[in-house]
This record gives C-alpha cells, sequence and structure tokens, in this order.
DNA sequence: ATATAGATTGTCATTTTTGACAATCTATAT
DNA sequence: ATATAGATTGTCAAAAATGACAATCTATAT
C-alpha cells in the first residue's frame, strides 16, 4: 500500500552525479553539497538514500567498477566478428566513439582513496584486470601463437596507453596525441605479429 | 642584524609534505593539518611562509612542475654516452632505480585541478611535453633514421605506459606489470627500428 | 477516503577546516 | 648587550562540511 521506492533510480543518478564529482573537483573536493547540486536534488536525500559519507563511499566504489565492468563487457560483446582488433583499438582512441569517458576517469580518480580503503583497492583492481583481459583476450584471437608472456605484455602496455591518454584529458591535449596513441597501440600489436 | 631567514628550506620542506599529502590523500584530501603534520611543523607556519590556501596552491604547482622537470633533466644528464635508451627504460621500470616515483605521482594528482585552474593546466602540460620529449629525443638519437611522426607515436605511447603503471601503484599491482610494462615499452622501440 | 510506507524538505548541532592576528622567542649584526 | 628582523607558537572567529532528526507531502493498496 506505500508508494513505489525509487530508491535504485534516486541512488543511480546521485552516484553518477558522485562520480562525476570526482572527477571534476578530486575524491575530497567531491562534498555532499556539489553532488547534491549535480544530481538536482536537496542534499538530505543523499542522506536518506546512501546514508553517510562512508556509506556513500562504498556505495560509488561498487557503482563505480560495476559500470566500468558492465561497459567493459558490452564493449566486448559488441565488437564485429571480424577486424576485432582494430576495431578495438578503433572505438578505444577515437573521441567519437567514446561511450563515457567518466567511467575510466572515475575509475582512476579513485585510486587515490585505495591506501587507505582496501576495499576499494581489491574491486579497482579487479576492474583493471577485466579490462587487461578484454584486451589480451583479442589479442590472443588475432595472435593465436604468441607466448602467452608476450600477449600479456602487449595487452598490459595497451592498457596502459589507453588509460594513460584518458587522464591527460584534463590536460587538454592535441587531438594528436590521440591519434599518436592509438598508432603507438598498433606498434605493439604488430610487433606482436612479427614475432 | 637579523636573523638567518629559513624561507627556502621551510617551504621546501613543507611543499614536500604537501606533495606527498595530495598523493596519499588527494587534492582536497590534503588539509594543511594534515601537511604540517607530515612536515613535522605547526600549521600556523604554513601560513607564514606560504600564505592562504590559493597561495599555497600555486606554490605547489611550481614546486611540484619545477622539481619534475628537474629530475627529467638531470635523469637526461646522467644517460650513459653507449646503450642510452636500454638504460633510460631499464631506469623508468625498475622501482630500484626509481629517485623519486612520487614527482610523477604528485603531477598526476595535481591534473584534478586542471580543470578550474588554467595555470596548473599549463604547467602540468608543460612538465608533461618535456617529459615526451626527453624519450622522443632519445629515440630520435637511437634511430635517427625512423620518422619524425613514427618516432613521435612511439615516444607519446612509452610516456604512457609509464604514467600509467606509476599511477597504478596505488593498486599495489604485482611485480610482474613492471617488467610487463618494461617489455611492452621495448615492443614499441623494436617497431621502430624494424620500420 | 484513508491508512501507510516512502519521498521530500527543512533545520539545527557538531565537527572540520581555514583565516587572521597577537604574543613570544631567537639568532645575528652592531 | 641590545636592537631588530625573522621564527615560532597559540588562540580565536569565521566558514564549510557533515550528521541527525523532525516535519510534511504524496503515491498506492485497500
Amino acid at each position: 500500500m506505500p508508494r513505489k521506492s525509487l530508491k535504485a533510480s534516486r541512488s543511480e543518478k546521485i552516484l553518477n552525479a558522485y562520480a562525476d564529482c570526482i572527477v571534476r573537483y578530486g575524491l575530497e573536493g567531491a562534498t555532499q553539497e556539489k553532488i547534491a547540486e549535480h544530481a538536482g536534488v536537496k542534499r538530505s536525500i543523499l542522506r536518506h538514500y546512501l546514508g553517510n559519507k562512508a556509506d556513500m563511499l562504498n556505495a560509488l566504489i561498487d557503482h563505480v567498477t560495476g559500470k566500468f565492468d558492465s561497459q567493459v563487457q558490452s564493449f566486448a560483446d559488441e565488437l564485429p566478428t571480424t577486424n576485432r582488433l582494430d576495431t578495438c583499438l578503433e572505438w578505444m582512441f577515437d573521441s567519437e566513439y567514446s561511450s563515457d569517458k567518466n567511467a575510466t576517469l572515475a575509475l582512476e580518480a579513485l585510486t587515490v582513496c585505495a591506501y587507505e580503503h582496501p576495499y576499494a583497492r581489491e574491486k579497482l583492481m579487479d576492474s583493471t584486470k577485466q579490462f587487461i583481459r578484454l584486451i589480451e583476450n583479442e589479442l590472443i584471437r588475432e595472435f593465436p601463437n604468441a607466448s602467452s608472456d608476450r600477449t600479456f605484455d602487449a595487452a598490459i602496455g595497451i592498457t596502459g596507453i589507453y588509460f594513460s591518454i584518458d587522464s591527460l584529458t584534463a590536460l587538454q591535449p592535441p587531438g594528436e596525441w590521440w591519434s599518436s596513441s592509438k598508432r603507438a597501440a598498433h606498434m605493439i600489436v604488430n610487433s606482436l605479429g612479427a614475432s
């Protein structure tokens, strides 16, 4: 007989605003006031749905990693059957295709709390691993004969290049840095093929 | 007839503590109290030497970028005459040789304020460019015949891999990630040589 | 229509962080 | 020894951020 719960949708909206804020203002710079403003709600509502500061941070960690993971998953699912690897790099390094850069940026912004927050460290590590594995799988599919060690090295390298250029967006780097990053990733791929 | 000014040394110590704190607690998480504690001084001293919050941030930006730049410079100066490129990668990706990882980490931690702080954006961009140029120069010296475009791509890639693995330290990644990163960087180098 | 679980808003006390300044101490040149 | 510029400490008020809770509003099943 009560009214429908908005907990799911409201929490979603708030946590998205939270993630936006930590990307813009840093983890500690994302005050409840700012989050509420970004989400278009009163601050009291944050507490109502997500509890106190610590609760909110935990929820945020789950939300950010979960969102990233699912994006990685659908990214993998949507890859075509042919030309997968090229498409993969295309999507990663072309801003036009970028579904939601903020997912990666939020992940990176959260790393600063890993020092004091083992739970965050774990989940961030898991998400990072999953992304590396995605790249690794595509490399394996393309170069089944390459040694698994070298394939892993390549996956680490490509992932690193991606994370790095992504986090540099705040500095508004010239567009060429993105295309250079892509070509650098291709160098690694080619190096695998030439082994 | 007054006493000697400690401004230089005190400022240095405080700003180093400030840099440490933003790496550990994030930019906004680095409160004056924490900074003072890390520096082993009273909070009032911060104000005495460095002014208010905004002043301190500006001083920090200059300090962090300046420190990074000079480290890059001496890094370049200390490279041997032969085998420079390999040595370069060795130093970058082996933690034992690492002079002061925090210089890079502080740089990255500051990027979050680039959105609202054009001065920071500029200086961070300059430092980043300088580092890329260092790598680029070593690549040119090793592969003078490679096209300058490809050389730049390679420099962007290697720098990206380094920045990325460096910022991942907070997640305490397995040591293999460092060695994999190094080998990935070598893949890029080899790719240049094979062109 | 009405009772009920939940949404929403508002307010106040507490804590944290910062800004400002006064007061005291100390090295150094004279 | 002593005057002086600077170091150091301490304290207080203002502002910002958070935590807690009361009060009110609203959709929905009965």
